[in-house]
DNA sequence: GGCGTTATTGAAAAAGTGTCAATAGACTGC
DNA sequence: GCAGTCTATTGACACTTTTTCAATAACGCC
């Protein structure tokens, strides 16, 4: 119970107070959808007027947008280090960070996943760039070659995997099944090859 | 312009109303996303008293639940006819249904992912039983045996494959880069049996 | 053609969103 | 310590949308 007491007003500076409502914001979200997420709940929450909100943030549909954008910046910069070597090998390399992320902070991805996917064109841009991160690599040129070659086929393909990636790991964290985190990891590994190899005109 | 002269009500059965009403939530979500669905708009479009639709539905949240049910109940009717034959002989004629119904009903298509991801848990498990819909059937038996042994892994990679499916059909429809719609089915039905044959530890 | 059932309405309360002038913490220099 | 300044924060108000409910009027039945 964090409720202050009635007649006092805590004053932040703006980073701070800003920092602390899109964090609040990412963690309810977890619990509830984004239209539920209303800005009186908010208020409440973080012992605060609705006034301040529109303060820091325009209206409803900004401060959804800058919920998503701080969980979308998360993952990346949690997940998308430079990596180099072998293709396949990067492969694993950027898999394992991904899967990590999300077993290490579920609640915050889903909500992620669940505003981006639910929500308006900016909102799923937003999302794309993070997806993005993760799978752009995978075309990247290096020393050794790429793992893939770029066309429209291989471009959707590799979407629909990064799709099936993401339901593969949340599927595996609401309920394991006695599946093991390195065996999700080899699965995703596995799979964008194969799909590949499978792609009828090449 | 179905707008009823000012002063005369008209009085239909339970049912037929009831129906009226979900069947225009589901017209009006071609146009709209879920959220943009207002009791309003709902009311003024069907001719009926805002106090009506509350007659029928408890609140607005449970109107819009009622209307993905019966869209979900729509695409599961219009691609699960029960199919016989040799099983990838059936997975084929499932996703020919799968494809063409987004093919013809895209925008309804998408709102209702969109609505179902994004929103509650009773939404997405209203979804998962349409997605299971389309794809219990490649575990079920039949004379000719069936494609996939159930495993929790195979459990797991097809729910995943669903996810890819439905990522890459609305990709597809979204843009399809000079992709042709028998390409985008051969490459939805290659790509499970390619996956399982990938599958680590079997 | 009157009668009871209940589908339907309309008005008014409740809840949520957005606006803005007034207020009061926290810091600065003295 | 104290006054003064800056601005984060508030609360009250206007507006839109949702929800409630007592009153009303179609329709089927006898």
């Amino acid at each position: 119970m964090t409720t202050r007491t009635a007649t006092s007003r805590t004053r932040l500076s703006k980073e701070e107070r800003r920092s602390q409502l899109l964090d609040l914001g990412v963690r309810l979200l977890s619990t509830r959808s984004l239209d539920e997420l209303s800005i009186d709940l908010l208020a409440e929450e973080a012992g605060i007027s609705r006034g301040l909100l529109y303060h820091y943030f325009g209206n409803k549909h900004d401060f959804h947008e800058a919920v998503v954008r701080r969980a979308a910046d998360d993952l990346i910069a949690q997940t998308a280090p430079p990596v180099e070597g072998e293709p396949l090998h990067r492969l694993l390399v950027s898999m394992t960070a991904y899967v990590d992320y999300v077993d290490a902070n579920e609640p915050g991805y889903r909500s992620l996943v669940k505003a981006a996917s639910g929500g308006n064109d900016t909102l799923r841009e937003i999302y794309d760039e993070a997806r993005a991160a993760l799978t752009d690599r995978i075309f990247r040129e290096d020393a050794q070659g790429t793992l893939i070659s770029e066309t429209p086929h291989t471009r959707l393909l590799v979407r629909g995997w990064a799709a099936m990636a993401e339901e593969l790991v949340l599927g595996w964290k609401a309920d394991p099944q006695g599946i093991t985190r390195d065996e999700v990891l080899e699965m995703l590994v596995v799979s964008l090859p194969a799909l590949v190899a499978a792609l009828p005109s090449d």
